[in-house]
DNA sequence: GCTATTTTTGAGCGAACACTCACGTTATGA
DNA sequence: TCATAACGTGAGTGTTCGCTCAAAAATAGC
């Protein structure tokens, strides 16, 4: 009986992810993402029932997408901290030129974090428990680590974690400087030397 | 003859840093402007030209007052790798409880290169050149310290700036995630611990 | 083809945005 | 004391914001 959705949800949230990281939350105005979509105000708030609804569902799908991202990497090691040092020296490569699948240097949720603080609480909460869920991520990869041997028995495995979790954040946020592809590379390798010391050698 | 200002260009200034660094620049609009800096519309645009003028040196005057605050500090210290340490350390505690003086724990230039990207080229080159003249005063303070001999002759300086001046971004960004205050101390502490490996030891 | 049900449409809503300007106010030099 | 010149004021500008809703369009069962 009802007429069927010519609109494919996951794709219109593609597209907001995309819009959203690469201009930001207040500089996407409902026009921008009307055309993005392709969709009319209507339909669009039919299905997501506001620009922050909105917003706060691309946010999720960016932080599921950047889990499954770091998992699929990883996948690709037997050694964790191998894999967390090669994991920044990605980053810092995918960093030197944004491309269409990547629209903004810095990471959406960081971006989010910033620019929502003491402006928009649920936004801002939102970005918090997105990082903290990849904080938990990271927390239980150095904890596997310590278990094989990788880290000292004694190490702070959420402690390491936050600092790595740092690293990246401001990797990915000093390269909206546009640093030139070597100085990007070279702190990303910089900064998987930070793990070194954490590292015991058998 | 005229009639003088009655306002304090300074005090007016310093009134926008801290609405624009507590909101932002899309979240600080010209009622709230007006409100902070005790102005009626046409004197700020008497004075400043525009929101985006406004912003512009209150932007300038929060890197201005940022040089000098590190400056203050390194003159507390003969070796410059202790004050470079122990600056992170007072980020760190500074970020834990923002107070009046200071209302947000991330940086305002950071904050602005982020929100600024791909939606407002003037500010975006603006916060790159003040982080980049950043960059330049850390790498001249390292310089010191390599000639000094706490840092071995080979010492890529401007490269160590940068691995620097991340973690500082990392630091205030990661802060505003509201961590607590001893997890922020850690943090500061093992960042701190990042410029060991590169001290010369006698 | 017809009806029932749902989706899509886009003109247009009130509110908030950055900004202007004619006018009232105030201090100074003569 | 008065004329002058800059300053302060705030109602009001046009524009854009996020958002609504009545009507048109489209599908599936009968």
């Amino acid at each position: 009986m009802p007429r069927p959705p010519s609109y494919d949800r996951e794709t219109a949230l593609a597209s907001a992810v995309g819009l959203f990281w690469h201009k930001g939350y207040h500089g996407s105005s409902m026009k921008q993402i009307e055309r993005a979509l392709d969709m009319r105000p209507g339909s669009i708030y039919a299905t997501f029932g506001s620009k922050d609804g909105l917003f706060s569902e691309a946010l999720a799908r960016y932080a599921h997408q950047a889990g499954e991202d770091l998992a699929c990497h990883m996948a690709g090691y037997n050694n964790v901290l191998d894999g967390l040092q090669a994991f920044l020296v990605k980053i810092a490569r995918s960093c030197s030129e944004p491309d269409s699948s990547t629209p903004a240097r810095a990471c959406l949720i960081v971006k989010t974090l910033l620019e929502s603080s003491n402006t928009n609480t649920a936004l801002h909460q939102e970005a918090k428990a997105l990082l903290t869920a990849i904080e938990n991520a990271f927390t239980e990869l150095l904890e596997a680590a310590r278990k094989q041997g990788e880290l000292a028995p004694d190490t702070d495995c959420r402690r390491l974690a936050r600092l790595y979790q740092s690293q990246i954040m401001g990797l990915r946020s000093i390269a909206e400087r546009e640093l030139s592809r070597t100085d990007l590379e070279q702190l990303g390798q910089d900064m998987a030397a930070i793990l070194e010391p954490y590292r015991v050698h058998n």
